[in-house]
DNA sequence: TACAAATTCTATTAAACCGATAGAGTTTAG
DNA sequence: CTAAACTCTATCGGTTTAATAGAATTTGTA
């Protein structure tokens, strides 16, 4: 399940993609528009300025921006900036990989390679799903 | 990600299926024979049998053993029984479907569409990893 | 320069969840 | 009767999550 933070997040992403070129939406805009806590969304837009996927500017008539075209982040994306690994195990996971503590026989676990299908076909489907896709509903 | 829970459970399961036909494995085999913590096992257990995969015998010699073919437990029935929703978000969520409380305008939010896509490959994906599958390794 | 409007940063909170443990109760074979 | 096993309920500490608070900084403009 995603987080609140990471549906807060592409609501806030859609939000951005559906304003003309060029505008500039403040905190308080999104917030009302995509119905996400302002204080909380401040934070949220923080983050996904260090992730790359909008910029800001600050100051009287400042506010968020997309950097990234909308064809160009996808679910996956924002799935691990908030929420981490698309894998089911630590084991399994691309990004995330860490070995599992309680395997002791085998390097590899007995769940790792069903698991491995698991996050080769949801990665694939998450990658499918863009800003843009979203957009046009 | 999986839960510890959903974890162990999937690996008491593989250690039930490997065992011969009509043999009664204690919790203690179990613990020992998969590395997971004794007591934690036995709410696992009682879970698994609430869920109708395993049975008990209880007494001196008793212990577990499976009651569903090791063909018809999927990944995905773990997941439910123990990290619920497989859907990205409860209202892309077939077992588990709740509405968003912050989709104020539409009845369907923003991201429904897209999430449906992704939970429709994901269980198919997650139905076809069975324990049988896993343990023929 | 002063002010207002906005982002940025750090801290804090309350509640929920998670992994694990404890211990008493019940059942059963011998 | 007893030992061995499952069953049940409670609890615990730690972490995470969702959200809020407030001070600091930046910027445009009158």
């Amino acid at each position: 399940m995603l987080s609140h933070k990471a549906k807060y997040a592409l609501k806030a992403l859609l939000y951005l993609a559906e304003q003309d070129e060029n505008h500039i939406s403040r905190t308080i805009e999104i917030a009302d528009g995509a119905n996400i806590p302002k204080k909380f969304l401040e934070q949220i837009l923080l983050d996904l300025k260090r992730g790359r996927f909008v910029s800001s500017k600050q100051g009287k008539f400042g506010g968020y921006y997309l950097i990234k075209s909308k064809n160009e982040i996808t679910l996956a994306e924002i799935h691990r900036l908030f929420d981490g690994a698309i894998a089911l195990l630590p084991c399994a996971s691309l990004n995330f990989y860490e070995p599992c503590s309680d395997c002791k026989t085998e390097s590899e676990c007995s769940l790792r390679h069903g698991l491995l299908l698991i996050r080769d076909k949801t990665l694939k489907a998450m990658e499918g799903i863009t800003i843009a896709s979203l957009v046009k509903k």
